[in-house]
Formats: C-alpha cells, structure tokens, sequence
DNA sequence: TAAATAGTGTCTATGAGACAGTATCGT
DNA sequence: ACGATACTGTCTCATAGACACTATTTA
C-alpha cells in the first residue's frame, strides 16, 4: 500500500528518466562497501549449584560466546554472529544468527548499537550492529550447553574499579574504569575500559575506549560491557526483566536477578512494594526448602509498563 | 597498543596460516553487499515572530530537510546523509554530512538506531544508521538557511491521534496512533504510525508502521518519530536540552523547549525546582520586554548529571 | 494603571530507603 | 530448637504536582 503512493510514475528527473528507467540503469557496484554483520548478546541467568539444603542457590548472569577456530583472533571468544544477507531484513539477520547458534526463536531481542569504527575487524572494513537477546535458562538448546562445541556460557560482572575527576580549563573530565570478568567452567576472560565523561561546559560528552583485552576478540569486550549497561538501566524502568525468568517464580528469585544484573543488594521490603504491579500471585508454592515456603508468581498479564 | 597485544604471530590456524598470511589472502569482494549510509536528524529549537511587545516568542522545535533533486522520491522531502566511505568512521561519516549539509562542527551528536529493512529503499539494499544532533539556532549556517537552496527546517509536531486496546486470546495489543506534521513556511508534510505494544504474556513487544506518508521520501518519517520519541525521553533524565540552548538563557525560554518538545505545557514553579541544579544564574537580566525584567541562566558548570 | 511575565511559598500525596518485626518450613 | 528464608508494618525523608501569592516592568 505505502509502495503504490510511493511510485511516480510520470515525473522526470533532469536526465529526463522516470523512476522506473532511473532504477532500471542503477548500478549499485559502483562503489566499495563496507561488510555489514549483526552481532548476539545473548544473555540468560543461570544457577551455581548450592550444597547446604537450606541455603538458595545463587544466581549468575551469563552470556553465550564462540570460540573463534579461524583467523583473526584464533582461539579468542567472540559473540556470535555473522554477515548479513541481500535478501534478509537486518532484524531477520539476526534472528536468524540466534536460531543458529543457540536454537532459539521467539524470544526477546533488542537492537543496541551499531559499531562502525574502521579497523575493528583486521580483515576488512565491518561495520556490525549488535542485538540483545534474552531468554530463561530452561530454554538453552544444546548447542549452547554442549560441552564439547566451541560455544560456551560465560558468568558477567561488570565493575567499577576507579574513578577520578580530571579538572581542565574547559571544565571537568569524569573518568571512570572499569573491569568486565567473563567466568566459564574452564576460563576467565577479562577486559578493562575507560568511560570518561567530558563535563565541557556542563554537559557530558562519552567515549569509551578499551584499555585492556585478555581473550576477547575483536572490540566485543566493549560491546558486552555497553549492552550490560543498558540491562542494567532497562531493567529499572521497564519490564524486560521477565524475559529471563521462567514462567513461575518467587519474588526472592527475581530479586537475586535484580541483584546479579545490577550487581548490588536491594532491600527486601522496598523491592517488593516496587515490583507488586508488575506481578500476580498463583496458588502455588515452592516447598521442601528447609524454611518457610515460598508464593509462586508469574508476570501479570494486564501489565502496563511499556518499553 | 592494543594492537600490538592482538596480533598472534605465531599460531596457525587449520590450514597452518599464521594470520598475516591468512589476511593477504583475504579476498573481501567474494560476497554481495548491503550499502551503509548514514542519516542526520538536525534539530534545532526556532521562535516564531510575535507582535504584541508584551508577548514571549512562542519556541518551535524544527528540523533539516532536504529537497530530493533525484529518483527516487524525486522532490519528496529527506533527511541529509549519504553513503559511509570505506577509510572513515560510521561516526565520521555522520560528522562529515553534517559539516556538509550545515557548515556545523563539534556539536552535540548521538547514534540513534539502524535501520535495515530491505525494500526500504528501491534502487538497491540500504542499511542506515541514523544520528541525532542537536544545535543552538544561533549558529543555522548559510546552506540550511538559504532560501534558494534545497534545504529547509521543518517545524516539528507529534501527536497522538487515537489509542485502541485488543483483547486477544494471547493478551492486549495496545495500538497508539501517531501523526507526525512537518510544516516549512511553504509546505506540510504529514505522515501516520501505529506503533502497537504487544503485551503478550504480560511483556511488550513494540513494533511500528508507517500508514501514510505525505510528501516525506523513503521510511524518513519513521525515523523522524522515533529520534523524537527518544528526545522526549532523554530530555526527561539527562541534560541534553542544553544543546539547544543559547549560552545565555532564562527559565522560561528553558520551560518553552521543554514544552514545545513534550508538547505538553508545565508548571513554572515545579519545572524552576526541578531544574535548579543544573543551573547557575548570572548578573545579567533579559529587558524591554513590558513586564518584568528575567535573570539570565546557563548550565551549570559543574553540573553532574551524566548520560 | 493594565497587561503581561518573573519569581516564591506551601500544602498534599506518593514513593524510596531503612529497619524491625513476625511467620513457617525442614532437620 | 535452630537456622534459614518468607513476608509485613511503619517511620522518615525526598520529590512531584497543584495552586496561590507577590514583584516588576513598559506602553
């Protein structure tokens, strides 16, 4: 319909052409392209397994990298990924990208960022957009969870190690360092970064730049690093959250999730005033836990908060 | 630095290539391509002229189009950019049309998403990542404000036409109809959305469609809703206005771009407290008005508030 | 002096944060 | 009974929203 009204069909161009001629004699080999990939944050929440009958079971952010078996970065993890096609949407692309490297469809996925800098990738000019996807653990496929495959499940902290305020002639410079630690079974990957907010004439200005990259390929320390930012900033004021819960859950559950992606303690009380309207109650309970049982919850269906 | 720490000399991957004999060999044109562009959300805030002395100038909100002098859309009305160079940044390139199309440097500007739906642009496959920049209207060079040329501001008016709630058997899809107005001293253009937030199992999904669009060339007019949605929200949380300001300015000319972005009018007493600490007054006061004399504000040089 | 804007004071309702207390299970 | 989690009540302080009031200018 929006193509019909969009068609001219009798107006010329200074070479005289309608559009169906102009189109008909485009060349679009003219010029050099750059490549165009989509980078997958996929993220779940995963449970370390606990010994003591009436302790919980800790929870874990974790997110699913490769283990690149080709040049460059050979032997370094990467987020998956992979170049998108003519004929596919770039939203398309990946979805697609997901269902191959994990067997997911129909979760959640956000765009986050595109990443356009020249010589991220050595092999030739890449520029890569990143998407975010969210999904219960219950749902890893096997490919994600065998162990033999070069895919793994990495833990994610993200913590500030330092900050420092910079005072130049033209205002203050706000410097912040972080620490990324990506934690598998067998490896520890780590990257480090500056985040310094240029407070020019009161109003701040990013950048970010990498200071270190241990076992990381390609700039993904800094993709993993700015896609945890952004959960953890969602997190706050929309829904998205349930995305990575399974459909029951004890509102203690999804406070140790709240508590893992913002890395922080939350006060019981308060967050579950906070999180009341979003959830409704069931009739079930979780039990045989060596303390009081627990009220299982699930998302509440009228919910109103909208990204 | 960081390079240095990449390049692995010495490890060879399945075809025993270390990886600078795997780049040489690297042959980047053995795949078809997408073309990159880039597209430029200028904005900046205008006062419309007012007779009565006594009056304030009433603040629009307005942005850079361009007149299409080629097929397609051939005199339907665009948003500048153009093509992403192989040798340069994504953020170059965005820096450099909009030097090109306004004479403007080192103003503020921000990624604002990318959008890669085949088809949306007939004469080949386009990805376009689009950047929001943000200007003083003190500063309008020569080419945005020329009459004769192909560029002009367009005042800029969301609106919510209508809202519709479906019951279906998966949950609500809430439907908020938007009109989007473009207005020149010479032309409007118009274009209308739904964006429907599908709350299915109580998280939402939003999507968005153009159904009409007057005069507006490609999926701009989507693009132009959405950077304005994200102003709307990032002025609610983040100091951004301030790009819009002149150096010099008094509350209530800082309450009218506030108003005239939300589209929403504000208490003075409460906007004044809120906005305080960002703030720091001068000596100086805005005059010859017919009423009372305004103290003059700029931002606060310290100002804390980060993005 | 009238018409307009500039600027301040204060009441109320709501929410965030902190903390203390009670309830209930399994061993 | 103990050790752990489940769940609730309430105090305080900060903030948002509404509204009324005073102050000051120029034609």
């Amino acid at each position: 319909m929006e193509k019909e009204n969009r068609i001219q069909f009798d107006i010329k161009d200074k070479n005289g052409l309608t559009e169906a001629e102009f189109l008909k004699g485009y060349n679009p080999a003219k010029y050099d392209r750059p490549s165009v990939t989509v980078d997958m944050l996929i993220f779940t929440v995963r449970e370390r397994e606990e010994q003591n009958y009436r302790k919980l079971t800790e929870k874990k952010l974790s997110i699913l990298l490769i283990k690149r078996g080709e040049h460059p970065y050979l032997g370094k993890w990467a987020l998956p990924g992979g170049f998108v096609k003519m004929e596919e949407d770039l939203e398309e692309a990946a979805r697609r990208e997901l269902a191959e490297e994990t067997g997911l469809t129909g979760i959640y996925m956000e765009q986050l960022y595109t990443w356009g800098d020249t010589g991220r990738d050595p092999r030739t000019r890449v520029i890569s957009t990143s998407y975010m996807a969210l999904t219960d653990s219950r749902y890893l496929s096997p490919r994600g969870m065998d162990d033999a495959s070069d895919a793994a499940w990495f833990d994610v902290k993200l913590k500030q190690i330092d900050e420092e305020r910079r005072d130049t002639e033209n205002g203050t410079i706000l410097v912040q360092k972080l620490k990324l630690s990506l934690t598998s079974n067998k490896e520890n990957l780590t990257a480090e970064f500056e985040i310094s907010n240029n407070l020019m004439r009161g109003m701040s200005i990013t950048e970010r730049r990498i200071t270190k990259s241990e076992g990381i390929a390609f700039d993904h320390g800094k993709i993993i690093a700015y896609a945890l930012e952004r959960l953890r900033s969602k997190i706050m004021y929309t829904d998205i959250v349930f995305h990575l819960m399974p459909e029951l859950f004890t509102l203690t559950e999804l406070q140790q999730v709240y508590e893992t992606i913002l890395d922080k303690e939350l006060l019981k009380a308060n967050f579950r005033r906070k999180i009341t309207a979003m959830v409704e109650e069931t009739e079930q309970y979780r039990t045989d836990a060596g303390h009081r049982p627990s009220k299982l919850y699930r998302v509440h269906s009228e919910n109103n908060i909208v990204n």
